[in-house]
RNA sequence: GGCGGCAUAGCCAAGUGGCUAAGGCGACGGUCUGCAAAACCGUUAUCCCCGGUUCGAGUCCGGGUGCCGCCUCCA
C-alpha cells in the first residue's frame, strides 16, 4: 500500500518485538505521541534522550514528505510534584509551571522542535473524567472509597506490550506490589485518587481528587490524536507498567484494535556505566551537561548510537592536587588515594568531564570546519554550477529508514566529509568546475542531514567561534595575550627565525593551545 | 523467582542470511610542512562458547557463560 512515502521505512515495535514496515493509518499523515516529563525538578539526560529521539524520527518522518502532528504531553498533577510544593510550601501549579519552563528551555537548548500540542494534565480534567466514566459503564473499573481503580482482570490483553502473564505478576504480590484492601486485585491500578487533606483537587462524580498517572495520556492522545494513531514513543521502562496500562485505558474504552499502531522505547544512559541514580558519581541534570558543552555536542552525542541502545556517559574526575584519575570510590568519598587529598564530593563534582562528549565536540568541530571550508570557497567562486546529485543524502536516509538507525547514518558522513577536506586541499590538477558542483552538492546535502537531525545546521564559522570562546572561558584563557604572541611568532617567521618561532609555540602549546600554519596564515585551537 | 535485552578490533560502535564485517577515537606508517599541527592516504576484527537449520549465519533456532534492565517512582 502506498504510505505517500518516496521508500518504505522499518521500525521497531515493542508490541510485536518485530522490526515492521511502517504502515499509516492514513497515507501521508502520521500522529506521533511522546510521554514527555513529570515536571517536579530540572530535567536528567535522560529526558534529553527521550526527546531528542522522537524529535529526530519526527524531523525524518517530516522530511520524508509526511504531514506529522507531533505531541509531548507535560505531566503537571503528580505525587512527586505535590511533595515538592509541600516542601517548599508553595502551590503545586507553581512547581509544575517552574519546572515545565525549565524543561521547555532545555529542549529548546537541545535544538528539539517545539511539539505541535503540549498538552498538560491540568488542561485535560474532562477528558480524563470522561475517559473513567466510560470505563466504569463498561466494567473495567469501579469506584471504592472515592478512589477510582482499573479492574485488570476485565481486559484480557493486559500483559501483552511489557510480555507479562498476570499471573506472573501477582506471585510476587506481597513483597512487590502494595497490597490495598480497597483493590480488588493487587494488579488494579488508580485512575483517580481522592484527595487528602492539603492535596490540590479537581471535582469528578466520585468527589475530590486528582488523575492517576497513567490515564492523563490515553485522554490526551484521545483529544489530540484520536481514537488511534500511528507511533507512541518514550523511554524503555515505560513500557510496563505505564504504557501497559495505557493500552488497557484506551483499548478499554475505544475497544479491540485501537490507540498506538507502533511502540517506540528509547534505551536508558549510565553514567561510567551505571544506570542513573541520585549519588555523586552517575545522576546529572541536562543542566549541568549543557554548562560544560555546545548543547548541539551533546545532541550530536546522543545521536551517535541507535536509540534503542543504551548510552554510556563516562566520567571523569581528576584529583585537583595531583592529577590522578580517580575512581568511583575516591569520587564518592571525596578522597584522592594516590596523593591522600581531600577535596570533598562537591568539589570533585565541580570537576567532571565527560570524555565521549569532548570527542562528540572535536568530531562536531571537524565537521563545521569542513562545512566552513566548503561555503567560503563556493562563495569566493565568481559562479557555481548548479549543485550535482551526491551519493550523500541517499546513503544517510537508507540508515534512517531502517528504524531511524542515527549512528549508521553518521558513519555514512565520513567518506563524503573526507572527499571534501581532499577537495579544499587541492590546488592543482582537479577541474575547476567540477570541484564546485561537487562541493555545492556536498553543501546541500549536508543541509538536509542537518534539517534531519538537528544537528551541523549552525553557521559554521559562528559554531567554530563560539567553541572557541567557551573553552577559551573555561580554560580562563586571555585571548590578548594569545594575539601577542601570534603576532610576535608571525614575525619570527617571516624573518625565518625558526628557533624563536618554535619558541613560541612551545609557550602557546602550554597554554593548551595548537597552532596551524596553513598558506593563509596561522589559525589557533585548543589542543 | 518471573520477564526482557545485550555480547562485533585497545576503546566506542553500525550491521534488514549472501560481494572484500560501516564509521569514530586511539596507535603505527606515509603525503604535505622549515619542523610541526590540521588535512589527506594506508595499516589495525572473522563477530563470547558449544551444537543445529541453510548452498550460505555476526545475522535464524537450541543450550551454556557473562553483563545489564524491568517486575515499586523512574526517560
Amino acid at each position: 500500500m502506498n504510505q505517500g512515502l518516496p521508500q518504505p521505512i522499518l521500525v521497531h515495535d515493542t508490541f510485536t518485538a518485530a522490526k515492521r514496515e511502517l504502515e499509516l493509518r492514513e497515507p501521508g499523515r502520521c500522529g506521533v505521541y511522546c510521554c514527555g516529563p513529570t515536571v517536579y525538578d530540572l530535567c536528567h539526560v535522560g529526558n534529553a534522550r527521550a526527546a531528542v529521539v522522537p524529535d529526530v524520527i519526527v524531523r525524518f518522518l517530516r522530511h520524508q514528505g509526511l504531514q506529522v502532528k507531533y505531541v509531548r504531553n507535560v505531566t503537571d498533577i503528580d505525587d512527586k510534584i505535590i511533595a515538592r510544593a509541600q516542601a517548599e510550601d508553595v502551590p503545586a501549579m507553581a512547581v509544575a509551571e517552574r519546572y515545565a519552563d525549565e524543561y521547555g528551555r532545555d529542549m529548546a537548548a537541545l535544538g528539539n522542535l517545539e511539539p505541535d500540542v503540549a498538552p498538560r494534565v491540568s488542561g485535560h480534567l474532562p477528558e480524563i473524567v470522561e475517559m473513567i466514566e466510560r470505563l466504569l459503564a463498561r466494567g473495567l473499573a469501579y469506584v471504592a472509597d472515592g478512589d477510582v481503580y482499573y479492574r485488570v482482570a476485565a481486559f484480557a490483553e493486559y500483559g501483552k506490550l511489557g510480555k507479562r502473564r498476570p499471573e506472573d505478576l501477582l506471585e510476587g504480590a506481597g513483597s512487590r506490589i502494595e497490597v490495598d484492601a480497597r483493590k480488588e486485585s493487587p494488579l488494579d491500578f488508580a485512575l483517580w485518587k481522592a484527595a487528602k487533606p492539603g492535596e490540590p483537587a479537581w471535582d469528578s462524580p466520585w468527589g475530590p481528587g486528582r488523575p492517576g498517572w497513567h490515564i492523563e495520556c490515553s485522554a490526551m492522545c484521545g483529544k489530540h490524536l484520536g481514537e488511534t494513531f500511528d507511533i507512541h514513543c518514550g523511554g524503555r521502562d515505560l513500557i510496563f507498567p505505564h504504557h501497559e496500562n495505557e493500552i488497557a485505558q484506551s483499548q478499554g474504552a475505544y475497544g479491540p484494535g485501537t490507540f498506538a499502531r507502533y511502540w517506540l522505547h528509547n534505551g536508558f544512559i549510565d553514567f561510567a556505566g551505571e544506570k542513573m541514580s541520585k549519588s555523586l558519581g552517575n545522576f546529572f541534570t541536562t543542566r549541568e551537561v549543557l554548562a560544560l558543552h555546545d548543547p548541539e555536542t551533546v545532541r550530536y552525542f546522543l545521536l551517535t548510537v541507535h536509540y534503542r541502545s543504551g548510552l554510556n556517559f563516562d566520567v571523569r574526575v581528576d584529583c585537583p592536587a595531583c592529577g590522578a584519575e580517580l575512581d568511583r570510590e575516591a569520587q564518592d568519598q571525596g578522597r584522592c588515594a594516590a596523593c591522600g587529598a581531600e577535596p570533598g564530593r562537591e568539589a570533585l563534582r565541580a570537576r567532571v568531564r565527560f570524555p565521549g562528549l569532548e570527542e562528540a565536540d572535536d568530531r562536531l568541530a571537524y565537521v563545521y570546519a569542513t562545512l566552513a571550508g566548503a561555503r567560503r570557497l563556493l562563495h569566493e567562486a565568481a559562479a557555481v554550477p548548479p549543485p550535482a546529485p551526491g551519493e550523500l543524502l541517499p546513503a544517510f536516509c537508507e540508515h534512517m529508514r531502517n528504524d531511524f538507525n542515527t549512528g549508521g547514518a553518521l558513519g555514512t558522513l565520513s567518506r563524503p566529509l573526507a572527499e571534501a577536506n581532499t577537495l579544499l586541499a587541492a590546488t592543482k590538477g582537479v577541474d575547476k568546475a567540477a570541484r564546485l558542483q561537487w562541493l555545492a552538492g556536498f553543501v546541500a546535502d549536508m543541509d538536509q542531514v542537518a534539517a534531519i537531525l538537528g544537528c551541523f545546521g549552525a553557521d559554521p564559522e559562528d559554531w567554530l567561534r563560539r567553541r572557541r570562546g567557551r573553552r577559551a572561558a573555561t580554560a580562563g584563557l586571555d585571548i590578548r595575550r594569545v594575539e601577542a604572541l601570534l603576532a610576535a611568532r608571525r614575525e619570527a617567521r617571516a624573518a625565518k627565525d625558526w628557533a624563536r618561532s618554535d619558541a613560541i609555540r612551545d609557550e602557546l602549546s602550554a597554554l593548551g593551545l595548537t597552532v596551524k600554519d596553513g598558506p593563509e596564515g596561522t589559525s589557533w585551537d585548543f589542543a
